[in-house]
RNA sequence: GCGCCGAUAGUGUAGUGGUUAUCACUAGGCGUUGCCAACGCCUAAACCCGGGUUCGAGUCCCGGUCGGCGCACCA
């Protein structure tokens, strides 16, 4: 039997030597927070983002786009990471460590010190005790640690760029451009999968805190008065799973579960769109092979939230080592994002929403004669037309004051036109709903929770029960003895599953029994042996991974029961 | 960053300042082998990095890196 603390470092030791996972630049010496993926790790996660993909580029048509991981400034201060992401640091005289410098002044009972600048905040400070040694600080220096890489665009350095710290900024900034490839309607949606960089103080835990790291992200973006109308929310409607809101976790309360409809009512869930794309991470996470009831969706505390989201819901996994990890993150950012590109840019990021009706709205409009105007006034003309145009005439003409002067316009010199306009619809911001996805740490969950050891005649096997959809090696292929054409035929049969596009493995080294523990070990669902009876019939023993059984089969049925078996369109027990 | 602990072949390890650094598994080659880590022969493979103490350092000391645990940090 293996004990819980031991999965964790069986389940390390396997991924370093069997090509998953691998410290990074080890000749080096490795750096915190970089892992290398080794041939079959990259392998398992590219078919993971290619499940993602599944889910939300095909089935919800939401396109993937491909941004620069290095963006200008102006982007990251906009979106508030230049200075919210930044904590301010300071460094104890006396045991040198470093501290959250607000939180000491607070602790010290320092008001507002959230609020204050550096210096000022240093000042403050100088009479509060360290929280680690207890020792009066006295003069310290207070200083920024933003959590962004920063970099240099260009030759003369001139230019800062940032390493971005998540990938949704750059849907984001091309809002206007996906807005007109989805022809200009709502809702719509861009996602992508790619490396964020977030410059951790001190990151631990394997692969779980990582500085340099895969995130998957869509950015939904949705009418906000739609945001309980969500066309295919009838598809988890009844989809079931256990829900912990922040009530619950107030009072310490377990987990209820409840369908997507009820949380919805209940005001559990804020809105239709939040709730369909934690039904549909819930389906995601389950089918790359993560087991249900090591799978909560969590609400977020009110102070937990980032700075830019309402409700927040995290799916976390629950891990042997780590306890609950967070893992996805689903958040209605509201219009915050789009709000603030559109007012640092100057670029407008709104959807013109047509009314059913066009709306009647009388409107006034005050024509001056500038023929006259124009001459009798000269360079005060153009001021007067505009302060004409915010005026209340009466019968006998306007008063404007332009530069203190008030200036009365006799009624003959503009024409009032009193009219009805058709008001065809309105600009609006929409908002976005996030799903985020810490790619890394679902392959660490997949990989934590495949890891099995049982027992197969009287020895230990070690086995790595993958999802066939993720698994890295689909299927080994055997010769039962490397003589009487046996291995021809063998090879044969894999060039023959690689042109189906299926990753078969050959292996003719050593007994057997040998190979298939190999296979076992690095998770490979199925193993093809010829043997003595493929020479005479065509047919090749087909063993399953879990079950150690065999069943024989048609050579030529062999790529398309392996697609469907990897597909899981159709199980090994089918077979007869 | 702080404190405590650790780092030896691919993996797991033994090694109380003095031989050619122990053992097992793994891997590669040859032979053998008719379905679940069989066997024989052969081969490859390591003291984290940098200083210091010493006639002599894997071993002792200092610094660094990485890893684990606790603290702090974790939009």
């Amino acid at each position: 039997m293996i004990t819980m603390s031991d999965v964790f470092e069986n389940v390390m030791e396997l991924a370093k030597r069997r090509g998953f996972i691998w410290p990074t630049s080890e000749c080096y010496g490795a750096v915190a927070g970089f892992i290398d993926y080794g041939p079959l790790g990259a392998m398992m996660k590219r078919r993971i983002e290619n499940i993602w993909r599944d889910f939300y580029v095909i089935r919800e048509g939401y396109y993937e786009i491909e941004c620069p991981t290095i963006a200008q400034e102006a982007v990251f201060i906009a979106s508030g990471h230049v200075a919210g992401f930044a904590d301010k640091m300071c460094q104890c005289p006396h045991c040198r460590e470093f501290l959250r410098a607000d939180h000491v002044a607070e602790g010290g009972g320092v008001k507002n010190a959230s609020t204050m600048k550096n210096e000022e905040l240093a000042l403050a400070l100088a009479g509060c005790k360290c929280l680690a040694c207890e020792e009066v600080l006295g003069k310290v220096e207070v200083f920024g640690f933003n959590l962004m890489f920063k970099t240099s665009i260009g030759p003369d350095s001139q230019r800062v760029g940032y390493l971005r710290p998540e990938t949704a900024q750059g849907m984001f900034v091309d809002f206007s451009r996906l807005l007109r490839f989805y022809r200009d309607k709502l809702p719509f949606g861009a996602v992508q999968i790619g490396k964020s960089y977030r410059n951790e103080i001190s990151p631990r835990q394997g692969m779980i805190r990582l500085r340099e790291f895969t995130q998957a992200e869509a950015e939904i973006f949705v009418h906000p008065d739609e945001k309980n109308k969500h066309p295919r929310f009838h598809r988890y409607a009844d989809y079931r799973m256990p829900l912990l809101t922040f009530g619950q976790q107030q009072k310490c309360e377990e987990a209820v579960s409840l369908s997507m409809r009820e949380a919805v009512d209940k005001g559990v869930i804020a809105n239709e769109y939040l709730a369909y794309y934690v039904a549909l991470t819930h389906e995601m996470l389950v089918s790359i092979g993560i087991k249900p009831e090591r799978l909560r969706f969590r609400q977020h505390l009110p102070d937990e939230r980032a700075h830019y989201a309402t409700d927040c819901w995290d799916a976390e996994i629950l891990s042997d080592r780590f306890g609950w990890v967070e893992t996805v993150g689903l958040a209605d950012r509201t219009n915050y994002d789009l709000n603030a590109h559109a007012k640092e840019s100057g670029t407008p990021m709104t959807v013109f929403i047509q009314y059913a009706e066009p709306k009647k709205v009388p409107r006034r409009r005050i024509i001056p004669n500038m023929g006259v105007l124009g001459k009798q006034y000269r360079n005060k003309a153009k001021a007067i037309f505009e302060a004409l145009g915010n005026s209340t005439p009466t019968a006998d003409g306007a008063d404007v004051v332009i530069d203190g002067e008030k200036i009365h316009i006799p009624a003959d010199l503009f024409e009032v036109r009193d009219e009805v306009v058709d008001i065809r619809g309105e600009d609006i911001v929409p908002h976005v709903i996030e799903p985020s996805y810490g790619i890394d740490r679902m392959c660490y969950a997949v990989l934590e929770q495949a890891y099995d050891e049982d027992e197969a005649d009287g020895e230990k096997r070690t086995v790595m029960r993958f999802s066939p959809k993720v698994a890295p090696v689909q299927v080994a292929v055997f010769p039962l003895m490397t003589r009487d054409g046996l291995d021809t035929i063998a090879d044969e049969i894999t060039r023959k599953l690689h042109k189906a596009g299926i990753l078969a493995e050959y292996d003719d080294s050593g007994a057997i029994g040998r190979r298939y523990r190999r296979q076992d070990e690095i998770g490979t669902p199925f193993a093809v042996t010829v043997d003595y009876d493929t020479k005479e019939n065509n047919t090749v023993t087909l063993r399953d991974r879990d079950s150690m059984k065999q069943v024989r089969i048609a050579i030529d049925k062999l790529p398309e029961t392996l697609a469907a078996l990897v597909e899981g369109t159709k199980t090994f027990g089918e077979l007869g």
